[in-house]
DNA sequence: AGACTGACTCCGG
DNA sequence: CCCGGAGCCAGTC
C-alpha cells in the first residue's frame, strides 16, 4: 500500500486516459504518460498497470474496467514480465480484432499504423472528436 | 534506512 | 544493429 495521495492521483489519472483507448486500438506507455502532461516518466504509467486492483478489490478501476491490454511499448511490442502475461494480453488483444504478429523471439508485435491510437489530448477534454490517426 | 528493481524510452557509441 | 547509460520514481527486499 503505501500509496500516497498523488501516487494515488497519478494511478486515477493514468486508469482513466487508459480507458479513452477505443476498443482494438492500442497506444504506448510514453504517450499515456505525454497525455497527463508527464512525458518523463512513461515507466511509472508501467507500475500502475502492475498495480492494477483485482476487479474483486470493488475500487473503480480495476482490471475488468481498465483495458491495460491496449497499452504497448514504444517498440509496438508486448512488453514481457510474469509468465504467461504477454499471451494473456494477445489474447484478449486478438479478441477485439487486433492482429498480432510473432517475431522470432516469440514476441507480440502490433502495427501502430494500422491498430495505433495517438490522439494530442484526451478526447474526454477535447470535447468532441473521439478517434483519429 | 538504503539498495535494487522494473508492464519504459531516448540517445550515444 | 546491439549495448550501455541516464532519467524517472513507486514498490519491494
Amino acid at each position: 500500500m503505501a500509496r500516497s495521495e498523488e501516487a494515488e492521483a497519478w494511478a486515477n489519472a493514468v486508469y482513466s486516459a487508459i480507458q479513452e483507448i477505443p476498443p482494438g486500438r492500442v497506444t504506448t506507455y510514453a504517450h499515456i504518460a505525454l497525455l497527463l502532461g508527464e512525458p518523463q516518466r512513461p515507466r511509472q504509467v508501467g507500475v500502475c498497470l502492475k498495480s492494477l486492483p483485482d476487479p474483486e478489490s470493488g475500487l473503480e478501476f480495476n482490471s475488468s474496467t481498465v483495458p491495460w491490454q491496449r497499452v504497448i511499448n514504444a517498440q509496438g511490442k508486448i512488453s514481457h514480465r510474469g509468465p504467461g502475461s504477454a499471451e494473456r494480453q494477445a489474447e484478449a488483444l486478438r479478441e477485439e480484432g487486433v492482429e498480432i504478429t510473432t517475431g522470432s523471439l516469440n514476441e507480440y508485435h502490433i502495427s501502430f499504423s494500422r491498430y495505433g491510437w495517438f490522439p494530442k489530448k484526451l478526447p474526454s477534454e477535447e470535447g468532441g472528436n473521439s478517434d483519429d490517426e
